[in-house]
Parts: C-alpha cells; sequence; structure tokens
DNA sequence: GTATAAATTGACTGGTCAGTCAGTATGTTG
DNA sequence: CAACATACTGACTGACCAGTCAATTTATAC
C-alpha cells in the first residue's frame, strides 16, 4: 500500500476539498474539521493520510506545482525554434490557469506563504527549470537578449501570474483571445534582441491585432 | 484625538511589530499576545486601537500600499516623456522595494490573501491607477503599442513585483544596478511601439549593458 | 475460516487565543 | 479641586481546534 497505488478517494477527497477551503478561507482559516466534514470522511481519517496540517499543504503545494509545471511542459519538445517554445510555454500557461482557475489561485495565495515548507517551496521551483534553459538556448543562438537568464525567468513567471487572472476575468472568449496575444507579444518583444514592431509568435498563430474587440474599462 | 494626532507611540509601535511578525509567521500564526507584548504593550492596548485582528492587519494593508503607491510616483512630475516617467516608476519601485525588503515582503504575502477584505484590496489598487493613466498617454502619443491599458498595466506591476526580489537578493551593487536596468529594459521593449535593440530608458542613464557583472548563477 | 494488516471512525482532550472588562493612570477643562 | 474623557493595563474566559486513541470495519493472505 503506497502512494503509486491509485485507489485512494478518500485521500483524494481530503486534497481536493483542501484546496479549495485552503484558497477561499486561508490556512488557519480552514480547521480540519471543516476539511474531513466537507470531503465526507471521518477527522481520524485526515490525520491518517496526513500525519499534520503542514503535511497536508505541503503535499498538496506539491502536487498543484508538480501539474502546472507539467502543463507548461506539454508539446515543447515539438516546436523547432526557440521562439516557438517559449510561446509554447506562454499559451500553455494562460490555457492551463484558464482551465484550473482554483488551482492557480492557490498556488498565487501559497506562492510566498510561510505555511508551505521551503523545501515544499523549492521543490516547486524545480519543476519549471526547464524554462531557465529554454531562455540560456535563446541567448546562445543570439534570438533572446544577452541578459541575466534567472532575471529574465523570473520576470516571464511573474509576468505570466500577471496576465493570467486578467484573461480569467475576461468572459467574451475573443477578447480573451486577444489579451492572450497581446500578453504574449509583450513578453517576446521584452526578451527578444530583434524584437518586432507588429506581431509576434505569429509562427504559432499568436498575432497580436492592433485592436479587434476593443477599448473599454 | 483622532488619526491625524502625531502622538499615538504605542499604535505606531503595534502597526510595526505586527507588519514584521504577520510577515514572518502568517496572519493566524501570529497572536494578538505576542504582537502586543513585542510591542511592549499590554494585550487591551492592541484593541484600544483596533477593534478586532482584521481591522489591524486591514489598516497595516492600506497604509503599506498608500506608502508603496506614493514611493512610486516621486519624480514622475518632472520627467518631461511618457517614457522617461514610466523607466522612473520602474526605478522608483525597485528603490522602494530594496529599501523596504520587509514592507515588500508583507504587500507581495497579503496581496492574494483572504485576510484582507476585499475593500481594503480595492483602495490598495486606487493607489496605482495613475500608472494605467500613463500607459493610456503613450498609447495616444503612439509611442506604446495599442493594446488593452489594463493588462499592460497588470504585466507591468506583476513584472516589476517579480524583478524586486532577485534584485533584493543580490548582494553586489553593481551586479544589483545592471539587473535593474536589464529588468526595465525588458519592460519597456514589451511596452514600445518602437522597441529598440540595445538600450532603452538612456535619456535617464538606464542603458542596459550586455554583460557586465557576469553569468553564474 | 482464522489471522494479520490496512483503513476508517468519531468522541474526547489539552492547549491556545481573540476579545472582554473592571479598574487605574494621565491628562484636560472650568 | 471635581468632573470628565481618553489612554492604558493584564487577568480572565468561552470558544475553538489540532491531533489522539480505542474500537470497528474492510481487505488480503494462508
Amino acid at each position: 500500500m503506497n502512494r503509486m497505488d491509485p485507489v485512494h478517494d478518500k485521500r483524494d477527497a481530503i486534497l481536493e476539498t483542501a484546496l479549495v477551503l485552503f484558497t477561499e478561507r486561508g490556512f488557519y482559516g480552514t480547521p480540519t474539521a471543516m476539511i474531513s466534514r466537507e470531503a465526507g470522511v471521518a477527522t481520524g481519517t485526515l490525520f491518517f493520510y496526513f500525519k499534520t496540517k503542514e503535511e497536508l499543504i505541503d503535499t498538496l503545494y506539491r502536487q498543484v506545482k508538480s501539474e502546472a509545471g507539467a502543463a507548461l511542459k506539454t508539446g515543447v519538445g515539438e516546436e523547432q525554434t526557440v521562439k516557438a517554445k517559449i510561446c509554447r510555454v506562454g499559451k500553455n500557461a494562460i490555457a492551463w490557469a484558464t482551465a484550473n482557475p482554483g488551482r492557480f489561485r492557490f498556488m498565487e495565495q501559497f506562492a510566498h506563504s510561510p505555511f508551505v515548507s521551503t523545501t515544499a517551496h523549492e521543490v516547486g521551483m524545480s519543476h519549471f527549470l526547464f524554462l531557465q534553459e529554454l531562455v540560456r538556448d535563446g541567448i546562445r543562438e543570439g534570438i533572446i537578449r544577452d541578459y541575466d537568464p534567472a532575471l529574465l525567468c523570473s520576470i516571464l513567471a511573474a509576468s505570466l501570474a500577471g496576465i493570467s487572472p486578467r484573461i480569467m476575468a475576461t468572459p467574451d472568449p475573443e477578447k480573451r483571445e486577444l489579451l492572450g496575444q497581446q500578453g504574449l507579444a509583450f513578453l517576446w518583444n521584452g526578451l527578444a534582441a530583434r524584437p518586432e514592431t507588429d506581431e509576434s509568435c505569429n509562427a504559432t498563430g499568436v498575432t497580436a491585432k492592433r485592436k479587434g474587440a476593443d477599448d473599454h474599462d
């Protein structure tokens, strides 16, 4: 009986419920009794699977980070150029956040929180190291500015985290598409050694139109 | 006796202590008794100035956000062009975060936290609305890409928040300066309708060198 | 079927903590 | 001085909650 065993309905229910409640009410704002009740299990069951409440949120954080990292990587291997690869990652990021708003908000909230252990934060980071490699490749090829790769990655990650909520809050799918294109165009032009005046990521179909839906707000 | 009265040593001590403890240990992780003890006042005094613990963190959040907003604005009026103004804001942001790491981390941690009331979050946002106006001006002048201004501001804010910790973690002042220049160059090229290949913000002395200190890490 | 282990239950407890309150000190005003 | 208000104190309390544990059910092995 180990973690690989796929039949742990109650364990999964606890994790899923905790994700929602922690995001809505915070860590200490959510009693373990509430988690177990909502998950439909007894209080003891929670502590059977997770020694402490901290271990629960740590597991959750690791899981979500790992999922997100995997989501960002999908299809990157198929792309030929560094630019296309990075655009793919960007699109993946926005798509993942949009499809998993709960998980995205959980990460957002606990990314800088002291409830999650330092090691969990470090393990979480490790899933995004491939981005740094990608940036280094781009610099080597002369297609990305010769700036500090770690800095570029931080900006990239932070920007994607900044773009996503804006897109998630937009109901109209066309407007969403447009915002996504604009956001990615911004990022690519920030990175690019030879930035383009009017379009970006067009090889993969992401061409940021001037307008489209339109200025409001 | 009101909030304008400058002599409230104990109130100030409570706020300052709470800022540090909340950042280090989280909201529910910090008992009010610990705050009052560390601040050198009685438990009752804390509840004399703040009806509840929530009111304390709300006040704190508003105060820090307002301080940060004011810091970003300094000297912007003196600058002539939109580009110079935006670069000024960027430099101000990095300088403020570096000079006030405690406050920066507090904002970072509680920006997405449910402990801070919705209205406090809204009031906090309002201090940064001038940035959006700046971006609109730039678009009108044709110097900034005609993208959604709110989106551009979100990216700008998120990126600055992403750059700052990296710079704060760099001990060597020269390297710091370089990273700051690179970060601002990234942002400007993301925004600019006519991006520059090799430099940015040079009017105000922020020219991002190719290398300088160097790749390590 | 019997034995052994894993999974699950929920009443219970020991400790913690936000907030109270009755009282004291420190002005301020007439 | 008396009367009144503000500032401040710290022991106390009622509620709440993480984690325990003895007992029960379910699954697996022989």
